[in-house]
DNA sequence: GCCGTTTTCGGCCCGACTGTTTTCAGTCG
């Protein structure tokens, strides 16, 4: 039985989707949420911590049920308190509150007057006139439901931030000129680098008599007002984003660029340390005894609740706020401080590109350095490269250096992990590379524990310097493959192994989680783009604002050394 | 269900907007 810490976090969940339907206590509902978060994001796995006989309580949001219910889940794999609250809640119902304008309380209502089970049945409902039935289901709620059921439910659709990152600029900046707007910022989890965005959330600063609400809802790509307020307004796209917009006076901009920023985990957990301190933070400032003492700006709000400004990336309520508290918060890691890449395609396999023109392009963007880390045989699609091919380029690009006067490139390769925890090619081979880039393109499906296996048999090779895109995830496409991160993690810090950290937007793997376990661990993140083409290298930023997120430093990072550094962290494993 | 410098009970963040109401519940973020 193998019970990964995002399957607890799922049980939980699940049982606070059925105590809403339920009509329960909505802190109880909130408990089994804070703890299903808290789980997701522990850095350690919590069947080991059973095993360990670990005092699960000592965890924030654990009390003694949870920790109960957390050794139930471990050992047999399921929970019988959620087996029996299926029975009295369909899990059917759970689908009803993907539909917008529903929620629980609207989800229970259907299920007890009518005997609504799921969506279809909701719509038979709307089309036999059943619903009119219901106080409180108004003409215009009716019509939002039949528009809704048209569509795939959308609550839940998430998209990449390298998609919807763009799309909000473009508005801010067209926002901008409205009249009397003094600044557009976006706010939310874009803001917070989050890797993906479930809609674009925007707050302005505008004085009197700005048109600004009807520029937004009169944009040309707006297929739909969701609501129009004169403070808070909402659309749909034709590309079907949601986009959110406030407006406030330019003196309550911070804390209301603060509010919408959230998380909302943080928010809350700010707000009742506020509260302890008989203060109250709502969107308009800090306020003691009903007297506005910040707003301006959010340094001002952390500064009167007696803590450093927190950045936003660090804002989602995993230790954040106890780090401002007693003056540890990580100096992150920037843009500028990167002096090369260590993961980047060419022409020779599948990338788009010669080797010189991404130098020049590496060169272009001020990098020390570049490795080429093309493909290895067993990767036919990509036209891995067999042992005479790389020794071909291997030539070709020291050729090269002797040319190039401002950068260096590194022979190196992305060579596959063989099932059986071997390495693409023959040590001979990979000895005469300056490093090797290790990584996992099949069988993914294997157990946990086998997957593992063969990964930290391939980590006993000496030549392996980087696992790249070490859970394997590709957003929105597919899970990460089984695997013990805690183990893997380990075996890097004795070994001296770096992770990478693959900047792609799809990738973005390692994510915050593993590194700030990596961190913790003293393992070094290598934030690489796996560049196919020149453009390809200007995702670093993405990457960087991953490892903000995982509270990563320049130190933390390899490739913000340089050169003969770099060299000297990867290579040490070979002297 | 959790939690504690108001500690084992009684709190638990806060507000905008909508629709269907005559003062508010539900949803959403």
């Amino acid at each position: 039985m193998n019970v990964a810490n995002r399957d607890i976090a799922a049980v939980f969940n699940e049982i606070a989707e059925l105590l809403d339907i339920e009509g329960a206590n909505p802190f109880r509902i909130r408990a089994y949420r804070n703890a299903a978060r808290v789980i997701f994001s522990y850095p350690k796995e919590m069947k080991n911590l059973v095993e360990e006989g670990f005092d699960l309580t000592t965890i924030r949001t654990i009390g003694n049920d949870l920790s109960q219910k957390i050794i139930e889940i471990v050992k047999t794999g399921e929970l019988s308190f959620l087996n029996n609250l299926k029975h009295r809640v369909s899990p059917e119902l759970e689908e009803l509150l993907k539909i917008p304008g529903i929620g629980p309380k609207r989800v229970h209502l259907l299920h007890e007057l009518l005997g609504i089970n799921s969506a279809s049945e909701l719509k038979a409902a709307l089309e036999n006139g059943k619903l009119n039935q219901i106080a409180g289901f108004g003409p215009k709620l009716l019509e939002a439901l039949r528009a809704a059921l048209g569509q795939k439910p959308s609550k839940t659709k998430r998209y990449r931030l390298y998609d919807i990152r763009p799309v909000a600029q473009q508005i801010a900046a067209f926002l901008c000129d409205a009249k009397e707007t003094v600044r557009v910022e976006i706010a939310g989890s874009i803001r917070r680098q989050r890797d993906t965005a479930k809609d674009i959330d925007l707050v302005a600063a505008c004085k009197k008599n700005s048109d600004i609400m009807e520029r937004f809802i009169g944009m040309d790509d707006v297929e739909a007002i969701l609501m129009r307020g004169s403070t808070r307004s909402s659309i749909v796209l034709r590309n079907g984003m949601h986009v959110d917009l406030r407006v406030v006076p330019p003196r309550m901009f911070g804390a209301t660029l603060h509010h919408f920023t959230g998380s909302k985990e943080h928010n809350i957990a700010l707000r009742m340390m506020a509260s302890k301190k008989g203060m109250k933070i709502n969107e308009y400032g800090v306020f003691k005894e009903d007297i506005l003492i910040a707003s301006d700006t959010e340094a001002d709000i952390y500064q009167v609740l007696g803590m450093p400004y927190i950045l936003p990336e660090l804002r989602e309520n995993r230790g954040e706020i106890e780090a401002a508290l007693e003056n540890r918060l990580p100096s992150l890691v920037e843009l500028r401080q990167i002096r090369g890449d260590l993961h980047a395609h060419t022409v020779y396999t599948d990338g788009t590109n010669t080797l010189k023109e991404m130098a020049l392009a590496a060169h272009a963007r001020g990098y020390e350095y570049l490795a080429i880390t093309d493909h290895t045989q067993h990767l036919r699609i990509a036209h891995g490269l067999g042992e005479a091919k790389l020794l071909e380029q291997i030539g070709a690009i020291d050729r090269l250096n002797a040319d190039l006067e401002e950068i260096t490139l590194l022979k190196s390769a992305e060579v596959d992990i063989l099932a059986d925890g071997t390495l693409d090619l023959p040590d001979s081979v990979l000895k005469q590379l300056d490093f090797a880039v290790c990584a996992v393109h099949y069988r993914f499906n294997l157990s946990a524990k086998e997957q593992t296996r063969r990964i930290l048999k391939a980590m006993e090779n000496p030549c392996f310097s980087i696992f790249a895109h070490p859970t394997g995830r590709l957003l929105g496409l597919r899970e990460p493959y089984e695997l013990d991160m805690e183990a893997i993690i380990r075996s890097c810090a004795d070994r001296g192994i770096i992770l990478e950290l693959n900047a792609q937007p799809d990738r973005l793997d390692i994510h915050d989680i593993h590194c700030r376990m990596a961190k913790e661990a003293g393992v070094k993140v290598a934030i690489s783009t796996d560049a196919h083409s020149t453009a390809d290298l200007g995702l670093m930023e993405l990457g960087i604002g991953q490892a903000r997120r995982g509270w990563l430093e320049k130190e933390d990072v390899i490739n913000t050394f340089g050169l003969e550094e770099v060299i000297k962290l990867l290579r040490r494993r070979q002297h």
